[in-house]
DNA sequence: ACCTGAACACCGTTCAAGT
DNA sequence: ACCTGAACACCGTTCAAGT
């Protein structure tokens, strides 16, 4: 036979050319975030889920912190762009819900805003139509700076909120902080947990909406 | 001579017996991360911080996790814990000013509440005693829920902005989204930074308090 | 031009060993 | 009991080398 034994770790094939593209590099990127965690991303488990080594991935991006980038614009890129068509209220109402829903398909995203809010594309390009929702509906300069900054604190602070219930989890909490924590140290947290939350009917989404209202109502009278 | 001839790199000596403590494991890593950042929070690092060899920690601490679960309950328990003196608006008001100020002071921490929300004592207390302000002044318990709600979602979108804000790094944004960007592209962004956000006076933190009103006073109707 | 292997300076963590 | 050194399996990234 001229065909080499069989392996039991085989080393996969040489990559051929071009399977690689910037964009191939960015979705798988997400894709592993999503799947895996944002610890998972690893330039090594990239290169794997695209099927290719390591150093490959160095051809289309610069380092590990432009894919961070990256992958922040990507989830932007996944939000409703509102349009300047008169009603701004069901346009940022639309937007908010948008960006909540995305921000709850890629949890991790909320994390990394803190350390690469590097804006791209995607990024201003939605900043720029939100400004153009208010800036055209009759709201000063200053009142759409609070306008904004309220909208996207609320939204923002809600996906991390959501997202923190996602993962929280009990078992994995540091021994050290829970030794020696009682429930009855927590009498409202118990009450509240029981009379409220257990219940049926009960989800922390529910106040999505009511707390924007808040928030729209507010800005409705800034106008 | 006795003594050994002079090093260019001489080892620290060996630290002495009980120089550590779990306290002081999660306050070295607090001053790490706020002067180094987050990235910069290594075991290797924290145990020179320390003045001690790396696996010295693991005597005090389970790994790594527990360290970063431990130093989010150490921010919590510097925010101010509202009283139930009857008036509500003016304790959370308070509480909500301190809790911004607080995560201003360790930015890192709102990244790490997305993926490690293991509530600890502080974390605990201060949410038990909001929920008390809360039911002690007439909410039902669904209001309390959309109250805690919209005002955390505020208070940790608003510090994620302003920490986003401290840390947008222009000449560290990847090439790959900078190419091709125009700032003729985004005119409304133009627009409102050059009319408004580079004017004398303006701040973003201004609109901490009108947001925060916005949201107090959607609470207040729920009551 | 595009993909790769080897190597380097890092990580977190195990385990056995000092004092 | 408390601190340590050596070692292991990982990282991101450089550099020179294949095709």
């Amino acid at each position: 036979m001229s065909t080499p034994p069989a392996n039991a770790n085989p080393k996969p094939p040489r990559a051929p050319r071009n399977s690689l593209t910037y964009d191939r590099v960015v979705a798988g990127a997400v894709d592993l975030a999503d799947d895996q965690g944002i610890d998972a991303l690893t330039m090594r488990a990239l290169a794997t889920h695209l099927e290719v080594r390591p150093m490959a991935i160095y051809h289309y991006v610069a380092n590990k912190d432009a894919i961070l980038d990256a992958i922040v614009d990507a989830v932007f890129g996944e939000v409703y762009i509102p349009e300047a068509t008169g009603d701004w209220r069901d346009e940022l109402t639309t937007r908010s819900a948008s960006m909540r829903a995305t921000l709850g398909r890629h949890p991790w995203a909320v994390g990394l805003l803190e350390t690469r809010p590097n804006p791209g594309i995607a990024s201003l390009t939605n900043h720029n139509a939100v400004l153009d929702v208010l800036l055209t509906t009759g709201f000063s300069l200053p009142a759409t700076a609070h306008a904004y900054a309220a909208i996207d604190a609320f939204v923002y602070g809600f996906a991390l909120q959501e997202a923190m219930l996602n993962s929280v989890d009990l078992a994995g909490s540091a021994p050290e902080l829970l030794a020696g924590m009682n429930l009855t140290d927590f009498p409202r947290i118990t009450e509240f947990a029981m009379q409220h939350v257990m219940q049926p009917g009960y989800a922390f989404g529910n106040s999505f909406d009511v707390g924007l209202t808040m928030v729209l109502n507010g800005i409705a009278a800034l106008r």
